[in-house]
DNA sequence: TTTAAAAGTAAATAATAGTTAACTTATATG
DNA sequence: CATATAAGTTAACTATTATTTACTTTTAAA
């Protein structure tokens, strides 16, 4: 199958999940949202990105229902795909996002 | 064991890896890196996090080398214990960070 | 309201990640 | 250099995730 959008018989998305807000630390259950947003909003059905990634429907919903009990693998697969990558978040107050490299950030 | 850091006979961290830059999408690599640069520089053993967490510390080793077929779950434990998170980053130029909840932003 | 596509679920099996225990190598200090 | 601690590796075994196939439910359009 392809590897962009696809269309369904009108050319609508099919109950479209809303995009959650992805600026601050995630849970795993809005990871799954974004994943599925994501997913319809591409009009892609769970068959389309199991072919397309050899990864199988019952593993994609358990990952699309926040389930953690997943290979990274997967997960990172499916995220690539769909054009959704994570970025790293420290606790730390004195770590600021634009510093780079820093020798005692912790 | 301790929540906190742990000294070891000098109080002095041992080969401190150095943190490499979060604010972009990361790859497996990179978050293996900061995720053994956090625990370095907590002065936290391996055996430390093996015995917090309850995860082997052959898990442990491949979660710091990146390896990739690793349990979702697991990788979520030992940022959180750490204090490291994600957030989310998606492709799309029209998805901007700060703009929150949107219906159409593929 | 009938139909088709997609989503979601279930059970059995296959594949593989995780554990345990023991060992080897590396690092730092006395 | 000798020693202690941590890191890293290996092999056998166990636990659990992933697949397959089939079925049920939901959704949306003709």
């Amino acid at each position: 199958m392809s590897n962009l959008a696809k269309t369904n018989r009108t050319g609508k998305a099919v109950k479209a999940t809303v995009m959650p807000n992805l600026s601050e630390r995630f849970t795993p259950i809005q990871l799954a949202e974004a994943i599925t947003a994501k997913r319809t909003g591409m009009k892609l059905s769970l068959a389309d990105v199991s072919e397309a990634l050899s990864i199988s429907k019952p593993t994609l919903v358990k990952i699309e229902k926040g389930d953690t009990n997943v290979k990274l693998a997967n997960l990172l697969k499916v995220m690539e795909y769909l054009g959704l990558s994570f970025s790293l978040l420290s606790d730390d107050a004195t770590s600021k996002e634009e510093t780079g490299v820093s020798d005692d950030w912790y």
